[in-house]
DNA sequence: GCTGTTCGTGACGACCCATAGCGCGACGAC
DNA sequence: GTCGTCGCGCTATGGGTCGTCACGAACAGC
């Protein structure tokens, strides 16, 4: 039994193993330097590789970072859902270790939060509803919600009755066809303003710590779940 | 009298006109192709010049690149300073209007937008605070907010000390230091949080027109001003 | 008219992307 | 054990870009 030959070829083995190190040492390169920084040349060089040998994984630098782009987008998912999923706390405050999640994982890998959102990332970005990488993460959040929201108050509606719509095909799209239009807002809310703010962190328009992001997020997400517990919309 | 020579010479009139030749082009450039495809060699073949003679004119390609942050970011501002400037309406209003300029030059220069934002552009915006090219909207916007909020409230703090101290010292730096805490965070809100919705409304998430990022924008900046007005923190 | 400055040009080296073609080793058929 | 196939990495190469350099032409001031 064991000198059984392995599931898996030593070919497919050693394949998987140097697209592993391709994965890491991009990931080093953008992480050190910029995504500008990672060229095929000095990919390559990394790895004592030469810089062909690459193309043998990837058809192209735009295929690379396309692939980068998916990877990071699933750990910063990752990175939340393990937040959350621990936690026996209130549905209200895993929502707050679902978004400090979030943004621990965009300063700790700020270029690579950039690159979520730059250009070329909309390729990625624009898929069919429920199928982006981050989906699986909102319907964590509007899960997180609803259980916030249970039981659920009288009108759950927003008061836009065109709004309301949207919010319920939005909601459909994305396999949570029962989410009320309040949950909804308030999902679409919290993602919103969060990216705001980390977003504009990053970029240096809190310098000097003048204002605390991490203030500013919670007195948001609070006002979002407020908003949708209640009474009048 | 009329052959008087001109205030300024002749060569200076030339290089202002290539200057302004080369920055038409370059936008011209992103704003069909991206920033990707703006290279010294494209943009002096568009201009049907040598690729040299750009460096007349700019230090680098980065450096190019700079000055268009720091042009885009003028204009972007003037948009939103002349959509309010003839308005005679409430000041409330006003705010809408001035949100709803950003977003119109976000979505009619998606590509530009993106750039303000990337990487490279950070050192253009993390500059002293007040002296950010964006600072001149922001001071428009926590000016027509203490006006909506006149006459002020007997209790304009956020109930948090430490954030209040830390807005009044924004506050400060940015040459308002009569501005009160709530309407500070009330600024910093409505701006997070329309760049949240703008910015992923550029990368797709609402795509389909699913969701209409206009009423998600007027419901957060009535939240956000309602917030400010409110009695009770 | 002469001189120094400014501007644009072709030529050049270094770097990068991507392709083509070769050699080597692993694997399967016999 | 031998041979053909296939995957992988390498060198060589072409086309493109960035940025520098030395040179010629136009301009400004004397």
């Amino acid at each position: 039994m064991t000198n059984q030959p392995p599931a898996v070829s030593r070919r497919e083995r050693l394949r998987a193993q140097t697209f592993q190190e391709i994965e890491d040492s991009s990931f080093a390169i953008i992480d050190a330097d910029g995504v500008h920084a990672l060229t095929i040349a000095a990919l390559a060089r990394s790895m004592a590789m030469s810089a062909p040998a690459v193309y043998r994984y990837f058809a192209s630098r735009d295929a690379l970072i396309a692939h980068l782009v998916t990877v990071s987008y699933q750990q910063l998912t990752t990175a939340m859902a393990e937040a959350v999923e621990g936690s026996r706390r209130a549905p209200r405050s895993r929502v707050r270790l679902l978004v400090a999640a979030y943004r621990d994982w965009a300063l700790s890998h700020r270029r690579r939060y950039g690159m979520l959102f730059a250009e070329r990332a909309g390729d990625v970005a624009s898929r069919p509803p429920g199928q982006t990488p981050l989906d699986q993460a909102m319907a964590l959040l509007v899960d997180l919600l609803a259980a916030v929201q249970n039981p659920a108050p009288a009108d759950t509606t927003t008061g836009d009755r065109t709004l309301d719509e949207q919010l319920r095909q939005w909601a459909r799209a994305r396999g949570r066809p029962d989410t009320t239009p309040r949950a909804a807002t308030a999902a679409i809310r919290i993602w919103t303003r969060v990216h705001g703010i980390v977003s504009l962190e990053l970029t240096g328009m809190f310098e000097n710590r003048t204002i605390e992001a991490q203030r500013l997020i919670d007195l948001e997400i609070d006002s979002a779940v407020h908003a949708m517990t209640a009474t009048a919309p």
